[in-house]
DNA sequence: CTTCCACCGGAACCGTGGGAAA
DNA sequence: TTTCCCACGGTTCCGGTGGAAG
């Protein structure tokens, strides 16, 4: 019999969407955000905000944790993540979604514009704040307009580039003109130990983390939360797993590559069979022109006997894999070639 | 200078799947 | 049930770009 030496005292410490009780580092921020918010307490119209800044910088957490304050004063607030929600009629659904409209439609065979109706009409009596993460992954930009056309309603832009909104539709950009520009630096390194040792507090069992393996976590990290928070997760589990009863320095030295990884593993798994096959061409062959591209593509077809998908449309899944971050797109028209990012 | 070539990406279109009204 | 409606992903069509070849 073995005797259990936890390590993990609470896993949801450690999950992507955990927002602490108490958000340091960002108080700037934070103060900003609440008076943006505040005239919606008072039945008035908030200040639309535009956040941007680098990954793991607390643009999310930051959102919800301000937004999160509002419910006591019974103001709803919509989460979307505009990865996985980025057409026009899902976005305006999941918003009614959370504004408690009974919806007896599921997915298909309603307009959109009967939902944008449904909308308005609904935020008349009541105001809300829609959060839109990762803006610049919408497919369609007249969604915006639909939401800046809506009385009652603040929008929290939220992006890693700074410059999404420059070629948005003018009536747009109008409208986001007054609004509140706030960006999110990276942490310095000392930021990202104390956040570890604030997460490690709460979500490990006392004494199990040696706090010089906290800050060798922080300087690998480059300033970036999640992946630093991940990493002490990825080597906490291992030293839960291995029943060592403490985090030894050779977890650390594990979890950090694989924390890294994780993120583009999730990528690539969520992509179907053909954009599979295209990665793994432009993966094997480095800076592969797209007539080389298209040809390898159909014979790697070919020898799984499954029908080839039309040039266009790889280019379009050329477009999101450039999204993605997972390939890399250099030259115009003749010179195109595509290869994977370094590291 | 004109034609050709390889590529890009916008727009319109089409088939499919599934809810809703008739 | 049938008929209609609609979002969505992929396809078809095509104009544009800019160096190379004639």
């Amino acid at each position: 019999m073995y005797e259990d030496i936890p390590v993990i005292r609470n896993h949801e410490v450690f999950a992507d969407d955990f927002i602490p009780a108490q958000l340091n580092h960002r108080d700037g921020q934070i103060k900003s955000l609440r008076d943006d918010l505040k005239p919606l307490i008072d039945k008035e119209q908030g200040r639309h905000v535009f956040i941007y800044g680098p990954p793991g910088t607390g643009k999310t957490c930051t959102s919800m944790y301000v937004t999160g304050e509002l419910k006591s004063e019974s103001i709803p607030s919509v989460y979307i993540n505009c990865w996985e929600t980025h057409s026009r009629f899902k976005v305006l659904y999941k918003v009614l979604e959370v504004l408690g409209l009974k919806l007896s439609i599921h997915n298909k065979g309603t307009a959109t514009h009967e939902l944008l109706e449904k909308m308005k009409k609904k935020l008349h009596e009541k105001s809300c704040v829609v959060i839109l993460d990762e803006v610049d992954q919408l497919d369609d930009d007249k969604i915006l307009y639909d939401f800046v056309t809506t009385p009652n309603l603040t929008l929290i832009l939220i992006s890693n580039n700074e410059t999404v909104l420059a070629d948005a539709d003018p009536r747009i950009r109008s409208r986001f003109a007054s609004a509140d520009n706030l960006e999110f630096k990276q942490y310095t390194t000392s930021e990202i130990a104390e956040i570890l040792r604030e997460r490690a507090e709460i979500g490990l069992v006392p004494g199990v983390i040696q706090n010089s393996y906290l800050e060798k976590i922080a300087a690998s990290t480059s300033g970036d939360a999640r992946i630093a928070i991940n990493s002490l997760r990825i080597a906490a589990k291992a030293a839960d797993d291995a029943n060592t009863g403490r985090i030894t320095e050779e977890h650390i030295n594990k979890a950090l590559p694989t924390a890294e990884k994780e993120v583009k593993k999730k990528s690539i798994d969520s992509l179907n069979e053909h954009q599979q096959i295209i990665y793994k061409i432009i993966k094997s062959t480095s800076d592969v022109k797209p007539s080389d591209l298209y040809s390898s593509y159909k014979k790697e077809c070919e020898a799984k006997q499954m029908e080839p998908i039309k040039d266009r449309t790889i280019r379009k899944y050329l477009d999101k894999l450039v999204q993605y971050k997972l390939i890399i797109a250099s030259g115009e028209n003749k010179w195109r070639t595509y290869s994977i990012p370094e590291f």
